[in-house]
DNA sequence: CGTGGAACGGTCTAGACAGCATGTC
DNA sequence: CTAGACCGTTCCACG
């Protein structure tokens, strides 16, 4: 009988000699006994070995194993390890949302790596498939208490220990307050340690004082964190600087660029392309002196830019709104939290300790730094206090955020759908099982669950039958779409509309007023040009949340009629990041929008599929053929276009010389084209 | 009367998950 | 509730 070492070292390490932490073994233990486990310990301390272990463990005797993540970044990273370590023995899919993969992966693979959002989706399909799932483990289980994706956890958490008693849960956490709560929850052995592998060294800035960890004066600083930076690189460390906002991360930024001593650094970094996007132009002069910003607005290649460029040692200071907080592992020697308040719904406030602890784990490169440390500037006494708070009491408690209305309507839809619950009582019986109810007590979400199927039934996702509840095509087609009821109903409530009313600018404007879209913030100097694009649509805002949904569907329309992207970026004060996600769920909404049609309202369907297609790539309708060639993009199609080549087949039929004559086009790329162009044909005809 | 600059008031603010087909009396 | 930077305008002291 092969021990829980053995099988690390044989099938993890190939034969290493590894030692573990205390952590580790503890938790392999109660695996190797077959128990669900919670681990509790700081960020990086070597909790996905301990995931690794259990789907090392499941795979040898046959049994399939889901890993998911909070975000796709982290997916992405998780599933390369996996694939890594599971060569030749088990067989790893990726599945997240810009990702076709398919409902019937559970079948085709050993271990599947996916967001809570895409487990969640796959069980509006099927919960059934828990039941092929011998080893689920939830990594970063802390956000389960994430006010909006919070509760996606906690449903799949839910209904895979329904589907599955037998199910082996491996939770991985930061450091939890209530980890008994939360075990006692989960049914799982925890396993707390407060070990972090590369120690952490704590410091508070105040009034030019350096204090440590007991407000005890160990320096002075007289030209604020630019020289404690300044001092930190000389060290040879890297610095990641959080602050609040993204002007203020940008600022700071320059700042410090300024400052620093090109001799210092090997120019030897690398300049990505323009392509007149601002946030491009200022990442690649400043990167040169080693520092670069990190926000939503830069898109994902210009962030991958960064964090690649952070990890080989090329740039030496990020700084970042929390972006970088979670996400992607990403240590430096050095972590500077500026800013220990941001502003949300009116007011100003102070972030949670859990995330103040999250930027915190960043701090110290194993392998690298002999130590981490973390400064945190106070700006106030009231500063003072919250570390000081912080110091003392840890963490909040991790809180279910199930109650909310609009989290259980959509839940409900969903197990009503997949027939999981077809009667109310099941519905009370499911919702009690939720950590809501084990933190409130029983029976505290019975009257969300009325309001809400209520809800439903009124416009027509489900009908009742006597005791039985069941979804309707509308209801059905909802969940599988994994869209919220509410967009669904503003959908087909546009549906009504006639036909000359419904122009493409109408029509996102109201893809846009649905939940699922996360709209633009208004500004002062927005409002010229919306209330022109309100008459435009014969469309009165009556309120705030019209007014970001119409500015956001003015960015989508100027985006699919080729307007250039610095234009866009300019116009509505927003990053090439800022489009690019915009774009991408208004693309997924109208998506929906014409699957519904497809039932609802046939006539609308295709218009809506070329309107989505339209999304994804920026373009009119009439060279929506072109874009289908690799390497054709918005700007390229729209140049072969007004040269006369309208479709591929032109293309097809043209010689190297001709197309590579454009401007923006090489001997090569003109090849590589016409090469697809021919093979295009050929399938399509 | 012209100018420099302090004082004042208004404005603005982080992040990022999801689908698509296909059936039947 | 627990903010702070920025920017344009106003207003006052002074030459």
């Amino acid at each position: 009988m092969e021990t829980s070492m053995d099988i690390i070292k044989n099938y993890y390490f190939s034969g290493k000699n590894v030692s573990l932490y205390e952590h580790q073994k503890k938790s392999i233990d109660e695996i190797d006994e077959g128990r669900s486990v919670l681990v509790s310990v700081p960020t990086a301390s070597g909790k996905s070995l301990i995931a690794y272990y259990a789907i090392i463990r499941a795979a040898k005797q046959g049994l399939k194993s889901m890993y998911i993540c909070p975000l796709k970044a982290l997916a992405r990273e998780k599933f390369d390890e996996l694939r890594a370590i599971g060569k030749g023995m088990f067989t790893v899919a990726l599945s997240v949302g810009d990702l076709d993969a398919g409902t019937d992966i559970i079948n085709r693979f050993d271990v599947i790596v996916c967001t809570s959002e895409k487990a969640d989706s796959l069980m509006h399909h099927n919960p059934d498939y828990f039941n092929d799932i011998a080893v689920l483990v939830l990594d970063e289980i802390h956000n389960i208490g994430d006010q909006t994706r919070g509760p996606t956890l906690e449903i799949l958490c839910t209904t895979a220990r329904i589907v599955n008693p037998d199910i082996q849960i491996i939770a991985l956490s930061a450091t939890l307050q209530n980890a008994p709560q939360i075990g006692e929850w989960l049914d799982a052995t925890v396993v707390r340690s407060d070990f972090r592998p590369v120690p952490l060294k704590k410091f508070v800035i105040f009034r030019d004082k350096l204090m440590d960890d007991e407000f005890q004066q160990i320096d002075s600083l007289k030209k604020d964190i630019y020289e404690l930076i300044r001092k930190i690189l000389y060290d040879g460390g890297q610095v990641l600087l959080f602050l609040n906002t993204r002007k203020r991360a940008e600022k700071f930024a320059m700042d410090i660029s300024e400052q620093m001593d090109e001799r210092m650094f090997p120019s030897s970094i690398d300049i990505i392309s323009e392509d007149g996007d601002r946030n491009a132009e200022v990442v690649n002069r400043i990167a040169k002196k080693g520092v670069a910003f990190h926000h939503a607005g830069l898109n994902t290649r210009i962030r991958t830019f960064v964090e690649e460029n952070f990890k080989s040692g090329r740039i030496k200071v990020i700084t970042s709104t929390p972006t970088l907080a979670a996400g992607i592992n990403l240590p430096a020697r050095a972590v500077i939290i500026r800013d220990l308040t941001r502003f949300s719904d009116g007011y100003s406030s102070y972030i949670s300790n859990m995330e103040i602890e999250q930027m915190l784990g960043r701090a110290g490169r194993p392998k690298y730094d002999d130590h981490g440390e973390a400064y945190i500037y106070c700006p106030s006494q009231g500063a003072i206090d919250k570390v000081k708070d912080l110091f003392e009491n840890g963490v909040e408690p991790v809180v279910s955020a199930m109650g909310k209305e609009k989290i259980v309507r959509f839940n409900t839809l969903a197990l009503i759908s997949n027939h999981f619950c077809t009667t109310l009582d099941s519905l009370y019986t499911f919702f009690d099982s939720t950590l809501y109810a084990s933190q409130n007590g029983k029976g505290t979400l019975k009257d969300y669950v009325d309001q809400v199927t209520g809800y439903l039934e009124n416009y027509g996702f489900i009908e009742t039958k006597g005791q039985i509840l069941k979804a309707e095509k509308l209801g059905t087609i909802t969940a599988n779409l994994y869209i919220d009821p509410e967009t669904a109903k503003i959908i087909v409530d546009m549906f009504e509309e006639n036909e000359e009313e419904m122009s493409v600018a109408r029509i996102l404007y109201n893809i846009c007023k649905t939940p699922d879209i996360f709209t633009l913030f208004v500004n002062r100097d927005d409002y010229e040009s919306l209330s022109a694009f309100f008459d435009e649509i014969s469309e009165s805002p009556e309120d705030e949340d019209d007014m970001a949904a119409g500015k956001t569907a003015m960015l989508l329309l100027d985006w699919i009629n080729e307007v250039p992207i610095y234009e866009i970026e300019e116009k509505y004060s927003v990053g090439s990041g800022d489009i690019e996600s915009r774009k991408s769920s208004a693309e997924w909404i109208v998506m929906a929008a014409s699957r519904l049609a497809a039932e609802f309202r046939r006539e609308l369907s295709y218009p809506l599929d070329v309107l989505s297609l339209r999304l994804k790539e920026g373009v009119r309708d009439d060279i929506m053929s072109l874009i289908s060639i690799p390497g054709v993009g918005r700007v390229r199609a729209r140049r072969l276009y007004e040269n006369g080549f309208k479709k591929p087949s032109d293309i097809a039929k043209s010689t190297v010389q001709n197309i590579a004559i454009l401007r923006g086009f090489s001997k090569t790329l003109a090849e590589n084209i016409i090469k697809s162009a021919k093979t295009m044909g050929d399938s399509s005809e």
